[in-house]
DNA sequence: GGGGCGATGTTATGTTGTAACAACCGTACT
DNA sequence: AGTACGGTTGTTACAACATAACATCGCCCC
């Protein structure tokens, strides 16, 4: 087996095979869950799939807007919500911005790192961190239910990259 | 030796200990690190230590103008933003709100559990935890710099409470 | 073809956070 | 005392993020 050296993908990867993967799963999982992936939902997750940055709500909307699709705060926060709900997206606290889940079948309590050079956000799913956290509180009799875990830091690349200045 | 049954305060406690200690603490802080702790700095934590519950920026905001203290946001994101740096105050991501800080001499990468019952918020200083997030991220090549650690639960003073309904 | 329901449109407003510049205040140096 | 300086606070304005409330649309089912 092997583990993967990155959690980022490489800088050189195919996004549009991400775009399209993601797409497949949702709509894979909204049937499955009898969830209506309409196409402003469809669209929606599709833009923030654009990169692997998290993207802001209003920038979402600023785009919708300029593709003459009707919109207000609502619709965004109300397709992100949807997305939400469905496993489809994740919102990241610190930046108050949102990312694509790249692994929508598994349900899981993610982990996410943050690389501040690049911006870019990536799913870690280590479920030695999750244990590690629930013991820690339920040693303490806290009962855990939500788990928000982000990380700051730098990506391997940005890493090479700023090294080589 | 003995582990705490909980990081949360019992419900009975003298929560002016708590006061009294922090602001001790802080004082000493600043003057060791040379920094300056003044009236209104002073001020806004002890009113972030009102309760064991995160509170709002503009929450101290009204509670300034209401004693008279000429206020606007800048007046607490201002005071907020030295006692961060200073570790006395936390910042809670996803609730946009602050907690005073119950160990301000270590320097620590603390994780908070936050009670969706009872509203309060208590920290967890668990090496284990910070140690298990960053063999995850560095196992992956990424170079860990701050973390943000939220677990929302039960705190065990509402469990009991909820059980016996 | 009418009722019901979920999705979307629309308007307005609430909440959180920051930029930019002016005024103040103590301290050190002259 | 005078004054130059740096850090703190006051003040105004605005940016960014999010939701409440109600109207309308469109589809499915009967």
């Amino acid at each position: 087996m092997d583990l993967p050296a990155s959690a980022f993908p490489s800088p050189v990867h195919d996004h549009q095979d991400c775009v399209r993967a993601a797409l497949d799963a949702a709509e894979a999982k909204c049937e499955q869950r009898g969830a209506r992936l309409t196409s402003l939902r469809r669209r929606v997750l599709e833009l923030v799939w654009t990169s692997h940055e998290p993207v802001g709500a209003y920038a979402l909307l600023d785009t919708l807007k300029s593709e003459g699709q009707a919109a207000a705060p609502p619709t965004v926060y109300r397709a992100l919500d949807f997305l939400i709900e469905q496993g489809l997206v994740h919102r990241l606290e610190r930046l108050n911005a949102f990312v694509g889940c790249p692994r929508p079948e598994a349900s899981h309590s993610a982990q996410f790192l943050i690389c501040t050079a690049c911006g870019r956000a990536a799913e870690l799913d280590d479920p030695a961190i999750g244990q590690a956290v629930r013991q820690g509180a339920e040693a303490r009799g806290f009962s855990v239910g939500r788990q928000t875990i982000e990380v700051e830091g730098l990506c391997a690349d940005c890493q090479g990259t700023l090294q080589k200045k």
